[in-house]
DNA sequence: GTGCAGTTACTCGGATACCTCCTGTCCGAGTCGTCAAGG
DNA sequence: CCTTGACGACTCGGACAGGAGGTATCCGAGTAACTGCAC
């Protein structure tokens, strides 16, 4: 179990975009060429984030991402959600949620990720430090 | 992102093997029926927790698997450790650890889960009750 | 100078291959218990 | 009756296919800015 690629590039993506203060939309290469990403592959992540209500788009000219949200709400968990999806990382045998006990305490320990990655907002972590794109 | 179901099926066969008190070697067939695994399956993710040292494995007629250490000490990290490998669930951009904020992160919030499962032993949720295999 | 239409260049987004890893299966090597024969 | 040797059945464990999901790419649709021309 790992976490794929592409919620790295989102999260970067999002760092970049929250630190940098003007709120002009962004192209994609721009944002690719920062992480040697394929532009085009960085687009297809973008769209989930879209999807999620995290960014929304222009397109023609001049166009590209921009935030659309207040950035200081922004965590983790948004941007991790909306790239690999809400679902549990551990299922059971077949939704027999109350019964497993093994089931619960999985859930509970992913409960304690999720609290972090919640109460860690973006912001936070790109106001200690942003030094490029690390 | 996703636990694998051989971590799945680790999981109910460690507990099912810590529930009940003999210490005699159970064949792969009784445990697969359980599961309803393949016993051929379930036996490659065996091999992983002999590898790993939770358990042992004896051939011959009326072999089996047999737990190996002490049942008290065995956690739930232990075996997830076992079947899914012991590396990050998040590589950032190159092993550059310190530079990276975000990994930093990640890595705290990876802590959070895996010291809840460290600290939850198998024995104790096996205690409170064992229905069946759930 | 102003308004407008055409062009252009740039963007997003879905549809399409490739590749890795998980899932599941098959078969051979090894081991232990059983049984029978011989002493 | 005891020892011993072979046999057989059962087991583990690595090697072998199939499939799902992630990774990466290409191309078309759409849009906004720019340019040049007519008024």
């Amino acid at each position: 179990m790992k976490y794929s690629k592409a919620t790295n590039y989102a999260l970067h993506t999002m760092m970049y975009m929250i630190a940098i203060e003007p709120n002009s939309p962004l192209g994609v290469q721009q944002l690719a060429d920062k992480q040697g990403v394929s532009p085009t592959y960085l687009s297809k992540i973008l769209t989930k984030l879209v999807k999620a209500g995290l960014i929304e788009s222009a397109s023609g000219a001049h166009g590209g991402y921009r935030l659309k949200g207040k950035r200081e709400d922004i965590s983790f968990l948004d941007i991790i959600h909306a790239v690999e999806g809400t679902a549990s990382l551990f299922e059971c045998c077949g939704s027999e949620d109350s019964k497993c006990l093994i089931h619960g305490v999985m859930l509970e320990a992913e409960e304690g990720m999720e609290q972090h990655l919640k109460n860690t907002k973006m912001i936070d972590v790109a106001r200690k430090r942003f030094s490029g794109i690390s």
